[in-house]
DNA sequence: TTACTGTACTAATACAGATAGTACAGAAAG
DNA sequence: CTTTCTGTACTATCTGTATTAGTACAGTAA
């Protein structure tokens, strides 16, 4: 489900946290669905749950999780994703455009990348369930 | 030149890299450009030399800069910089596309900003002289 | 020579990531 | 109710790394 790499240097937890984010987003898991319990999935990655527990932390706190005691953890639908995720990746997308740019790569490029990106997700795209 | 944050938790040497990383690709530090000494930025920033000595050879791994001892660090034409940078770029920016569509954020407003991104690198562009 | 430059070490400190262990409360099923 | 799962919280401990401090050497230029 997840791929851990001690040799990078980040820390696991925002591997695992960027690894179920990616779960999601690619569609591999949809909303409402259950993510695995935090000690179901420390056991199968070999880490300690509090690791774990770090990574739902940070998901919940961006919106793309919500956690119940006693029930577990599930995928939140896009509408209740905190905006400020959006605004953060909007940033990011600004200077990595521009950088990019005065390595000489032309906004045609950029947005051609984009637009594959595009087409690779419009293959999906169901309906999840609500949370309440 | 450079503003560090100390609440930020990023190391301090990693926003040396990318606060002068950010000088060369708006062009306020021009290729052949003589960046300060190790010595005199790490007094200007009150922080040891080792950790400015650190930054710049990130920089030189990624080509922006290259270093003469006993002259200097300078800044590289755009030419010099390695490909793989590029890549990880380009790497970064498909990621960030999905997302972001995931996010209902649409294609056309994402070719937008990249748009307003390249009209303001229009305004500059000199020529830099060769260090060779 | 003198003073600057980059570069290369070692040692010590401080902080964050990660583990281990324990504990508590809510939910579901027997 | 009991059992078992769930998320959550807290402390203690170990380890790696970021950072500082200090020293040293070689190349460059006035």
């Amino acid at each position: 489900m997840i791929q851990l790499n001690y040799r990078d240097g980040r820390p696991i937890y925002e591997q695992v946290r960027d690894g179920l984010r990616q779960l999601l987003v690619v569609g591999a898991i949809q909303p409402g669905d259950k993510l695995p319990s935090v000690r179901s999935l420390a056991a199968q990655l070999a880490i300690n749950p509090n690791t774990i527990q770090r990574a739902y932390e940070t998901l919940e706190q961006e919106g793309y999780v919500y956690s119940v005691p006693g029930k577990g953890s599930f995928a939140a639908r896009r509408e209740e994703i905190d905006d400020t995720r959006r605004q953060e990746l909007l940033s990011r997308l600004d200077e990595l455009a521009e950088e990019l740019m005065y390595l000489g790569v032309t906004p045609e490029e950029i947005a051609r990348r984009c637009a594959r990106a595009a087409e690779k997700k419009q293959s999906k795209e169901k309906e999840g369930p609500a949370h309440d």
